[in-house]
RNA sequence: GGGCCCGUAGCUCAGCGGUAGAGCAUCUGACUUUUAAUCAGAGGGUCGAUGGUUCGAUCCCAUCCGGGCUCACCA
């Protein structure tokens, strides 16, 4: 159906990003003489909430597998990986039932209990709650569970690989590390049968050809027992390469910081005798001085300081736009990024062929980006918001007085961008208002407005208010000078340098709500 | 210090071998009951710097500068 608009000309020339990583895809396939079904997959840490970058990969891993479907019309899939066999290295902060927690550290967090008692671990909390975040988006993906792969013996044959080319994987992990870790390193790492604790201890012995292996368990005593059926897992950069080889990943991308350890899960990978999956690093995110976004500091902004001002789509644009650059996340680029969404769902229609495979809204849609545009842009939703205050049934009035002409889908959108820009406005915008004392005569004049505001009502014309701004102006002073009159509405009334049209602001704001706005001003 | 990535107009980005582009922002003009609408137009870049390859480089190569990440442990 979508592919029909485009011909294979057409993609071969398109030169967005996931369709330049899409050919790397292809030619990877082809090398390896791989004609099944294509995989691809995202890694998460169920030790805490999803996050923005959570959302940034698997939104881009998105664009990049619809990409290659247009390109090839393979059949894809998209694996969410939830690392949940990890153990639990330390209590994470700000939870409830710190001791709780603190009792099962090291732990696969699969084994730790819900600190709210409502899943049967805390992993399977953190696991809900990356499915509802991914659902509540719309992607297509298949959650996956190590606890569950490991258990089910489907990690078994790795493992026992591992067990094979033990020499190998050691001889790539060693040098990466340090003399301590050096020492008691493994690839391997046995659930303590006794305690049920990820133990980092060496191997004493291994059989690759039983599978089994033995270690000293807490407490000391000698352990002899098989790697498989979930009784051990792979550690970091060894599990990152297992997990490519058991599931036969064909792509998986990583944030920049991770670099390294791509790098040596794909030696590992290879030592057996898999091929690494292709890929790229994406760049981390900086906040307004470009410095490293971090959550102790508290800059920059998460996934839901954006989805509290802005669309979703605008986050899919951002996460879209120049991945291998170090993107400034703050709070600036919002507005902007809602803008350039919109705008580029307005060209898409007029463009053809890999003009149209360019646009960034055929990759945030998967090939069907939306038909329909707001009658107003989002910046002037922002202004008017800014006017009248942060209540969107009264951005609503006067987005329809702005466009009367406007389809009720494209008011639906606008209505949608209202409501946001409300937020942005009681919390960005109005702790910054800055209203100045009138002079006396303009306290005169403004209360002359107000006198006649309310002597007109609520159900006068529109043209009567505005009349009515321009006869006090006049009358006090300001024949030859009007603007100056409306500068001074506007910034002793409404904290501003510039506003809206009086006329109209009165019909829709109230006539008597526009005066009682006034008397508040005088009274300041 | 080593490795990887990035550096195009104020901002966000596109262009990737053939006389520098878009959107937003800014400025000007029009609409004469406004100053956020709308329309028309303008300014703004030695494409981080320097060398090299080429008839020709923003685009290729080298070096340098600036920024980010990474080089105990954990993931």
């Amino acid at each position: 159906m979508i592919a029909a608009r485009f011909s294979r000309a057409d993609i071969d020339v398109v030169k967005a990003w996931p369709f330049e990583e899409a050919r790397r895809l292809e030619k990877r396939l082809a090398r390896m003489k791989h004609d099944g079904v294509v995989l691809f997959e995202t890694g998460y840490g169920p030790s805490g909430p999803p996050h923005i970058g959570t959302f940034g990969e698997v939104a881009r891993t998105t664009m990049v597998r619809r990409a290659f479907e247009l390109m090839t019309g393979r059949k894809t899939r998209l694996i969410c990986f939830s690392d949940d066999m990890d153990g639990m290295r330390k209590v994470p902060p700000a939870m409830p039932n710190q001791e709780l927690l603190a009792r099962h550290l090291q732990m696969p967090l699969t084994r730790v209990p819900d600190p709210w008692g409502t899943h049967p671990s805390f992993a399977h909390h953190n696991n809900a709650r990356l499915r509802a975040f991914l659902d509540r988006f719309g992607f297509e993906y298949e959650f996956m569970s190590a606890t569950e792969q490991y258990q089910s013996g489907k990690f078994d044959a790795t493992l026992i690989r591992v067990l094979e080319r033990y020499d190998a994987v050691m001889e790539i992990m060693l040098p990466s590390l340090g003399d301590e870790r050096r020492e008691t390193y493994s690839p391997i790492l046995p659930i303590s049968p006794t305690t049920g604790r990820v133990l980092y201890v060496p191997l004493l012995e291994r059989d690759a050809g039983t599978g089994e292996i033995v270690f000293e368990d807490e407490g000391g005593a000698r352990v002899k027992m098989p790697v498989t059926g979930g009784r051990a897992k792979l550690q970091w950069k060894a599990d990152w390469a297992g997990r490519w080889l058991a599931l036969g990943v064909d792509y998986e991308m990583a944030g920049e910081d991770l670099t390294e350890s791509v790098r040596l899960s794909q030696r590992i990978v290879r030592a057996l005798g898999g091929e690494p999956p292709e890929g790229f690093n994406y760049q981390l995110f900086v906040d307004e001085e470009g410095k490293k976004i971090s959550k102790t500091k508290g800059n920059g902004i998460s996934i839901e300081e954006w989805l509290a001002y802005a669309t979703p789509e605008s986050l899919s644009l951002f996460m879209f736009q120049n991945p291998k650059a170090a993107k400034k996340l703050y709070f600036d680029v919002i507005p902007k990024t809602v803008d350039e969404y919109w705008g580029h769902v307005e060209k898409y229609p007029g463009q053809e062929g890999a003009k149209a495979l360019d646009n960034p809204v055929w990759h945030i849609h998967g090939g069907q980006p939306p038909a329909t545009t707001p009658p107003v842009s989002f910046a002037m939703i922002l202004t008017l918001a800014s006017a009248v205050g942060g209540d969107p049934e009264v951005l609503k009035g006067f987005i329809r007085k702005y466009r009367p002409g406007a389809s009720s889908a494209s008011l639906a959108e606008a209505d949608r961008l209202a409501h946001y820009a409300a937020r942005y406005y009681k919390d960005r915008i109005e702790p910054g208002k800055r209203f100045r004392p009138p002079t006396e005569q303009e306290r005169a004049a403004l209360l002359d407005l107000s006198s006649r505001l309310k002597a007109l009502g609520d159900g006068a014309d529109e043209d009567a208010y505005h009349t009515a701004a321009f006869d006090v102006g006049k009358a006090h002073g300001y024949e030859k000078n009007l603007r100056d009159w409306f500068a001074a509405i506007y910034e002793v009334v409404l904290g501003q340098s510039e506003g809206p049209r009086m006329g109209p602001f009165a019909k829709i704001y109230g006539a008597r709500a526009t005066a009682a706005l006034i008397e508040d001003a005088l009274d300041r």
